[in-house]
DNA sequence: CTTCTCACG
DNA sequence: ACGTACGTGAGAAGT
């Protein structure tokens, strides 16, 4: 047995290294001890983040409590495998940081079923989430394990990722190949690794007691340890990529950026994602750029570039104007550049060895609770055109389901708010932007008068003022503020609302409390976010429960991505109608007395089916 | 590491 | 007193 001594919180803590199987019967009789005085820490080392691919290995399984880690080296198989097989299906309660990743690996590599682990998990992230959501950059700690044992079990904490970065360069490896590449024997190694299930299984009661402190419900920890469960399926299950349309894009794309960036060159702009040669050049065409960025500098994205080639933001042309031909040579650059490599490229690089991505779904990522997905960023893909939704398939015989909630974040608003005029107009079924137009304009609005409305609801729930909305919109200012100030007298209530909330907030620390008991940091010199922190949140906890009311259904296994307000499906082609208005109910049912309904759509084999012919 | 840009709801 | 667009992930350039 190696043992490796450290101090945490002014207490000798010990790391053990099992060698021989009678260190692993020590190791089994401490687990089959400790898990009678409380839960148990646990953490995996693996190779890297590519839990799918064929060259991914776990490589140590680590058990602990406040005083005793135990390192089993996992990639020595054997009785070691065994033994830490044992362990992972017998201790009834695990402490995990970050859960998700580890269900994955050990639910992919271990042959310890997520279904088996979720129940018997509190995650320590999930809690420190729960007391304060920001990141480091917005002022909070953020919910890594190193700030947050600095901040809650002991300052003088080893930032062990950043350690283990050191150790890797002096055997001359990288941050990426070090985690594969390094020994299982190095003392560095296993002592961080035994020190993260030491610090979290030391976390884990002085989170509790604080979330008890706050008066966080009890109800809301849970619901967020079934929405990670529920989201790890769902990232376990994966999509189906085409992989042969996959390739023939990349190929396509590539051409495409190509091609434009040798027209950019010829007027001089060697690197199209270089603002400032674009800028000099643009310039020296005798174009004026008046726009500046936040530090100063000009201002030459997309807008500006699309006005310049004489084009609206959805690329129609205008007639306004000679079309500047480095402009638009540029915006077809970056962008097949950009959906290149941003998509097509990384579908490929993620796939498994069967042919599905898997992203990172996150359950509880923004501040205001909103999940997110990484790796394919799946929730980010372009909707103006299908060609990249198009590598995404229904599985085999299934198709494309859509399911998405209707003006979601005004019908919270109007529960929230308790907006009288807005809940009578959902409760008689009226479209809400309809409604306001026709408030707002007369009966025999317009289309863009109803865009109006729309853009104004939306700028509200935002808190941008007329220029922004205007800006946006592209409607004349005038306009704007005419619909504001309608919009103000028609729903006095919310502006009423937003006071309430931002004083409440002010009696709290600056923490707005949501209906869900959600605590939400506002920052001082905009407290005016907490009308929108207040409806994304709910909106957000609405699709959460809609995805337990899913999974009650017996839907689950259909589901494949959360994207803020809409569900997307693969559903066999033989029972999608069917399926269609089961999830459709799913989705649908009060909120504080007002109706939240979901409309559905069926697609064809491709996600791109849904927004274009599909092929 | 910061800034700028661009994709989404 | 007044007015403020919200939340993400990701790539590339430049310091």
């Amino acid at each position: 047995m190696r043992k490796f001594h450290h101090t945490i919180a002014g207490e000798s803590i010990t790391v053990h290294v099992p060698e021989s199987t009678g260190d692993l019967d020590e190791f089994r009789r401490w687990w089959m001890q400790a898990q009678r005085r409380g839960p148990v820490a646990l953490d995996t080392e693996t190779t890297g983040l590519d839990i799918y691919s064929d060259r991914f290995r776990l490589r140590t399984v680590q058990l602990g409590d406040a005083r005793d880690a135990w390192v089993i080296p996992w990639e020595r198989g054997g009785h070691f495998e065994e033994y830490a097989r044992e362990a992972l299906r017998s201790v009834p309660h695990f402490l995990i940081h970050n859960a998700p990743f580890d269900w994955a690996v050990l639910d992919r590599h271990a042959g310890t079923s997520l279904e088996s682990l979720a129940p018997r998990t509190t995650d320590t992230r999930i809690l420190a989430f729960l007391i304060d959501p920001r990141q480091p950059q917005e002022g909070g700690i953020g919910t890594a394990l190193k700030p947050l044992s600095a901040r809650w079990v002991d300052p003088a904490a080893p930032d062990t990722q950043e350690g283990l970065t050191a150790v890797f360069r002096g055997l001359g490896l990288t941050k990426e190949t070090g985690w594969a590449g390094i020994p299982l024997t190095d003392p560095t190694f296993l002592l961080y690794a035994g020190l993260d299930v030491i610090l979290t299984a030391r976390l884990e009661p002085l989170l509790r007691r604080e979330l008890d402190r706050l008066g966080v419900r009890r109800q809301l920890v849970e619901f967020e340890h079934q929405l990670a469960r529920i989201c790890a399926v769902m990232q376990r299950t994966g999509l189906v990529l085409d992989v042969n349309h996959t390739r023939q894009l990349v190929s396509q794309l590539g051409d495409q950026a190509d091609r434009h960036a040798i027209e950019a060159a010829r007027y001089g702009v060697g690197n199209v994602n270089s603002t400032a040669q674009l800028a000099e050049a643009l310039a020296g065409m005798g174009e004026v750029l008046t726009e500046r960025t936040a530090s100063g500098a000009v201002k030459v994205d997309k807008a500006v570039l699309l006005s310049l080639a004489d084009m609206s933001l959805q690329w129609e042309p205008l007639g306004t104007r000679t079309p500047n031909p480095l402009a638009l040579a540029v915006l077809k650059s970056k962008r097949a550049g950009k959906w290149k490599k941003a998509y097509a490229q990384t579908f490929l690089e993620t796939v498994d060895d069967s042919g599905r991505v898997h992203p990172f779904i996150g359950s509880l990522r923004a501040r205001t609770g909103r999940m997110s997905i990484t790796r394919p960023a799946l929730q980010t893909l372009p909707s103006s055109d299908q060609m990249i939704r198009r590598c995404l398939l229904a599985d085999d015989g299934h198709v494309i389901l859509s399911v998405d909630f209707t003006a979601v974040e005004m019908r919270v608003l109007a529960a929230l708010a308790n907006v009288r005029r807005m809940k009578e107009a959902i409760s008689r079924g009226e479209d809400l932007h309809d409604f306001t137009a026709k408030l707002v304009f007369g009966e025999g609005f317009t289309k863009a008068q109803r865009k109006l409305a729309k853009q104004v609801g939306l700028g509200k729930i935002y808190g941008g003022g007329a220029a922004t909305i205007s800006r946006q919109s592209g409607a004349p200012i005038e306009d704007v503020q005419r619909a504001l100030r309608a919009y103000d007298r028609l729903y006095p209530e919310i502006k009423r609302a937003a006071s309430r909330w931002q004083r409440e907030a002010f009696q709290t620390g600056m923490v707005y409390v949501s209906a869900t008991g959600r605590r939400l940091p506002l920052d001082r010199d905009r407290t005016y976010a907490v009308t929108n922190y207040a409806c994304q949140s709910i909106a957000r906890d609405a699709l959460g429960q809609a995805l337990l009311n899913i999974e009650a259904a017996g839907l689950l296994e259909y589901c494949r991505l959360p994207i803020h307000d809409e569900v997307l499906a693969s559903v066999p082609a033989g029972e999608s109608t069917e399926l269609s208005a089961e999830f459709t109910r799913c989705m649908s049912f009060p909120l504080y007395g007002v109706p939240i309904e979901a409309d559905a759509e069926l697609g064809g084999r491709s996600w791109g089916s849904l927004y274009g012919a599909d092929f």
